[in-house]
DNA sequence: ATTAGCACTCTAACGAGTAGACTGCTAACA
DNA sequence: TGTTAGCAGTCTACTCGTTAGAGTGCTAAT
C-alpha cells in the first residue's frame, strides 16, 4: 500500500522527534512543528490510518503515538536523510588517529571509542575470527630459559603472537629447521586450511609435534580476546534503561565476549546492515545494532557494532560509520604509498 | 574504649546479617537468630550503646540498626573468621586454570574471572606499569615490507611486542647492530631509568634515533591496555544500585580504564589492603575496593581488586584472594622446577 | 542488670480524588 | 469530499489523607 506524501511527512515526523525527545507525539505537537497548516484533527485522522497501517503505535488511549518497528525500518530504508558528516565532525573523528599508531590493538581501541564518543551509543568491534586469515609468514624467536616466542604475520596486517614452552632443548640450528617447517605448513594458508602432515604424526619430524600442537592451541585461543567494547556505560542514559533490570541484562551481555561476538555475526556481507529490534532474545528489548563490516586499506579485519536504543539515531550512526571507514582505508593507503 | 564480649557479639551479628539480607537490624531479629537468652529489650540497650559508639546507624527513628562504616573497618580488624576455603572450592579454582596457558593476557583474565565468579562482585585486575619492570632481554625482528618487530623480555616473565614501522632500509647487519644497541640500553634497567645517549642525539648513532624513539613511545603507550575487568554487571545485583543513576555512575567508571586504575593505586604495600566506602569521590558512594598486590611465582605482577557494595563479604573474598594468590604462586614454580 | 509494657515515630502501602493530556467522534463547513 | 471545531470520554500521573506495622526509647517493676 502507498503512503501518501502527507502521511510520509507525519511519519518521518514522529520518528524523528521521538528519536530526540523519547516521548509520544501528538496530533497538535505535530502540528506546531511539522505542519503549521493543518488542524490538530486533520493530523489526527492521519495519525488513526498511520496506526492502522501498523505504523505507529499508541501506549495508551490518551497518549500519544510512537513509532513500531515497521516504521523504523521503513524510516531507514525510505525516509533517511543520508547527508554526509559536517567538515569539522570528520576532521574531530581525524584528531583521534592522530600519533604513531603501530599495533592493530591500538588501532581497533581508537575506532571503537571515536564510534562511541560520536554516537554517544555503545560500540562493538569483533576482529574476523582467526580461522578464516590467511598467514603470511612465521617467525620463532628464541627467548631463552626454554621459551619460544611465535610470531604470526596474517593477511590483515595483524600479528598474533604468543610463548610457547618447550621441554626439548633449542639450538640455533633447531630454530632454523622448526621456521621452515612452520612455514612450508602455514604460509598461505588459513587456519581452517591446515593439517598435521603425516609425517610429523609418528614420521621422521614427530619432534615437532609438540611445537606444532602449540601454535595451533595458542592462535585458536585468542578467539575471545578479540571483541572490544567501548561506551558500555551509554546506554544507561536512555530513557528505555530507567528499568534497572533491563540495565543489568544489557550490562550483562556486554560482559559476556561470547554472546556479544554472536550478536554481532549476523551482519550481511557488505556495507552496512541493520538488525533493529531483536526482540524476545534472553530479554534484550527496545535495543537496535547496527553493524558494518570493517576493512582497513581493503582487507576486511572484523565487524563493527552499535548499540543503542530501538529509537537510534540510524543517520547519524550510519554517517559516523562510513566516515570513519572512509577514514581507515584512506589513512592506510597512504601509509602503504610510502 | 573497650567493647564488651556482648557487644562484639551483636555487632559482628548485625554486620553479618546486613552483608547477608542488605536490611535494617531489629533488636528482636538479633535477639531470635544469636542471642535467645536475651529480652529484645536488653539487645535494644546495647544497640543504643553501640550507636553511641558510633558503630552503628538508623536509617531513620523505627527503623532497625545497620553497620556504620566504622563498624566495617572493625569487624574486618578484629572480628572477622579467617577461614580457609573449603576444599571443594580451592580445587574450583583450580578447575579456571586448567589447560596450557602461556600467555600473561590469558593469564590475567582467568583470574579475573574466577575472582568475580567466586566472589560474585566485580573483579579489576591492573598490571604493574610498564615504567617499574626491569627489561631482560630486547628482540629485533625483520617482518619484511619494513616492519620491524620489537620483543622486550622483562622480569615478571610478561612480553610486549610492538611493531615499528621504519623508514631506512633493513638490512641482516642493520638488526644484529640494533639488537645489540638496544640491549646495551635497557638490559637490566627499567624503563624509568633508561636515558638516550648522548651519541643517539647527534652523534654516530643518530640514525637508530628512530627505532629508539619509536620503543620508548611503544612501551609506553600500552599502559591503559593493562587493565582487566570482569564481571562489571554483577554490582548490579545489589540493591545498593537499584537507583539507576549510582548504577550509571559504576559502570561509567568501569568504562574508563584510567580511573579504574588510578582507584586501584592506593594497594598498600604488602598484602591484602581495602578501602572502604571511598564516598564523596565523584559520586561512587556505598562501594569498597579490597586491593590485593598479586604475584606469580614470586614475582609481583600487579594488583586485584574487588569492587562491591560496602557490605561486602570481606571474610570470602579476602579467602579467595588468598587461594588464587596460593595457586598461582605455586603453580608456576611448579613449572619452573620442571 | 534485666525485662515487660506502652507510648511514640516513621515508613510504606493503599485508595480516592483531581488535573491535564489526547483521542475519537460528530456535525458543521468550504 | 476533505477539513475542522467542539466536546465527551479515557487514561495517566500526581497529590493527599489514612492506616497498618515495624521498631524504638522510656519507665517502672523484678
Amino acid at each position: 500500500m502507498e503512503i501518501s506524501e502527507r502521511k510520509t511527512k507525519i511519519l518521518r515526523a514522529v520518528v524523528d522527534e521521538y528519536v530526540a525527545g523519547a516521548h509520544p507525539l501528538s496530533s497538535q505537537e505535530i502540528r506546531d512543528k511539522h505542519l503549521p497548516d493543518l488542524s490538530p484533527a486533520t493530523v489526527r485522522s492521519e495519525l488513526s490510518a498511520l496506526e492502522e497501517m501498523g505504523y505507529l503505535v499508541q501506549p495508551h488511549t490518551s497518549a500519544g503515538r510512537i513509532p513500531s518497528t515497521k516504521a523504523y525500518k521503513y524510516y531507514v530504508d525510505h525516509l533517511m536523510t543520508r547527508r554526509e558528516l559536517s567538515i569539522e565532525d570528520a576532521e574531530y573523528i581525524r584528531g583521534y588517529f592522530e600519533g604513531k599508531i603501530m599495533q592493530v590493538e591500538d588501532l581497533v581501541r581508537r575506532t571503537a571509542k571515536v564510534v562511541s564518543d560520536m554516537t554517544n551509543y555503545t560500540s562493538v568491534i569483533v576482529l574476523n575470527d582467526i580461522e578464516k586469515v590467511r598467514i603470511k609468514q612465521i617467525k620463532l624467536v628464541d627467548l631463552t630459559d626454554g621459551e619460544l616466542l611465535v610470531v604470526i604475520v596474517t593477511d590483515a596486517g595483524v600479528i598474533r603472537d604468543t610463548t610457547v614452552n618447550m621441554d626439548i632443548d633449542i639450538g640455533e640450528g633447531y630454530i632454523a629447521t622448526a621456521t621452515q617447517l612452520l612455514n612450508n605448513i602455514f604460509t598461505g594458508h588459513t587456519l581452517e586450511e591446515v593439517e598435521m602432515p603425516g609425517s610429523m604424526i609418528d614420521g621422521e619430524l614427530s619432534s615437532f609435534r609438540q611445537l606444532f600442537d602449540n601454535v595451533i592451541d595458542a592462535l585458536k585461543r585468542r578467539t575471545n580476546s578479540q571483541v572490544y567494547l567501548e561506551g558500555g556505560s551509554k546506554i544507561l542514559d536512555y530513557p528505555e534503561y530507567r528499568d534497572i533490570d533491563k540495565a543489568r541484562n544489557m550490562i550483562a551481555t556486554f560482559d559476556n565476549r561470547d554472546e556479544l561476538a554472536s550478536a554481532m555475526s549476523m551482519a550481511e556481507d557488505i556495507g552496512i546492515s541493520l538488525k533493529i529490534d531483536k526482540d524476545e532474545r534472553g530479554g534484550i528489548e527496545d535495543c537496535s545494532v547496527v553493524t558494518a563490516r570493517y576493512s582497513i586499506g581493503g582487507k576486511e579485519i572484523g565487524k563493527v557494532g552499535v548499540i543503542g536504543p530501538t529509537r537510534m539515531n540510524y543517520d547519524k550512526v550510519i554517517s559516523v560509520l562510513n566516515c570513519i571507514n572512509d577514514i581507515l582505508n584512506e589513512g592506510v593507503e597512504d601509509e602503504q604509498k610510502e
